[in-house]
DNA sequence: CTCTCGATTAGCT
DNA sequence: GCTAATCGAGAGA
């Protein structure tokens, strides 16, 4: 599976995390597709191997958690075949459990915008460095298919978002939102 | 070792 | 709209 195919397959499918301090889901309604050797904007680009990146060459099913800015951490679903870096960041999802929980750990700020962001996202279900090179079947983090169907037409494609370092590969539409009906 | 800058966010103007 | 916050990966010397 490409990762553009594989950042629309996520959507509608359920992040869910279990930590110390209790349990949070959300239903994914937003990805970004990176991925192959030759996607400037993405950590693997030309097969860089470094400690950091190792992971995306794994078979996929493992979370790649890393810090953006020093401060933001970073959720992503490797998806690709062994040694072809391949992921897709998760850039928002609405809660659905352990609301008591994510308004805590997002005291002040708005339900809607508890996990409308890629930084938000990890801040919302508490995910951080422990997760990094994490199995997505293991029971601190996982993806659940609860058949969830997304309608023809609800998905939109747009660029990436902060990469114009990429050139070209900016503008590719690799970005999708669900966008959910009210 | 040193330097640069990022797959962002919140807060202020 | 603008930018400070904050730190480690990655690159080059």
């Amino acid at each position: 599976m490409k990762p553009t195919q594989a950042a629309q397959f996520f959507l509608g499918k359920f992040l869910c995390v279990q930590e110390p301090d209790g349990y949070a889901e959300g239903i994914i309604t937003e990805t970004e597709a990176y991925g192959g050797v030759r996607d400037a904007a993405s950590h693997g680009f030309g097969n860089r191997r470094t400690d950091r990146t190792e992971i995306m060459f794994a078979p996929g099913g493992a979370a790649y958690v890393y810090l953006c800015y020093g401060m933001h951490w970073m959720f992503n679903i490797v998806t690709g075949p062994l040694n072809s870096p391949e992921a897709v960041l998760v850039r928002a999802v609405q809660i659905t459990g352990g609301k008591e929980l994510v308004r805590r750990r997002r005291r002040g700020v708005a339900e809607k915008d508890w996990a409308s962001g890629p930084g938000r996202v990890c801040a919302a279900l508490g995910i951080g460095r422990h997760h990094n090179r994490g199995d997505l079947l293991g029971e601190t983090i996982w993806i659940e298919d609860r058949g969830v169907k997304i309608p023809r037409g609800a998905v939109k494609r747009t660029p990436r978002i902060g990469v114009d370092y990429a050139g070209i590969w900016a503008l590719k539409p690799w970005r999708f939102v669900w966008e959910i009906p009210k």
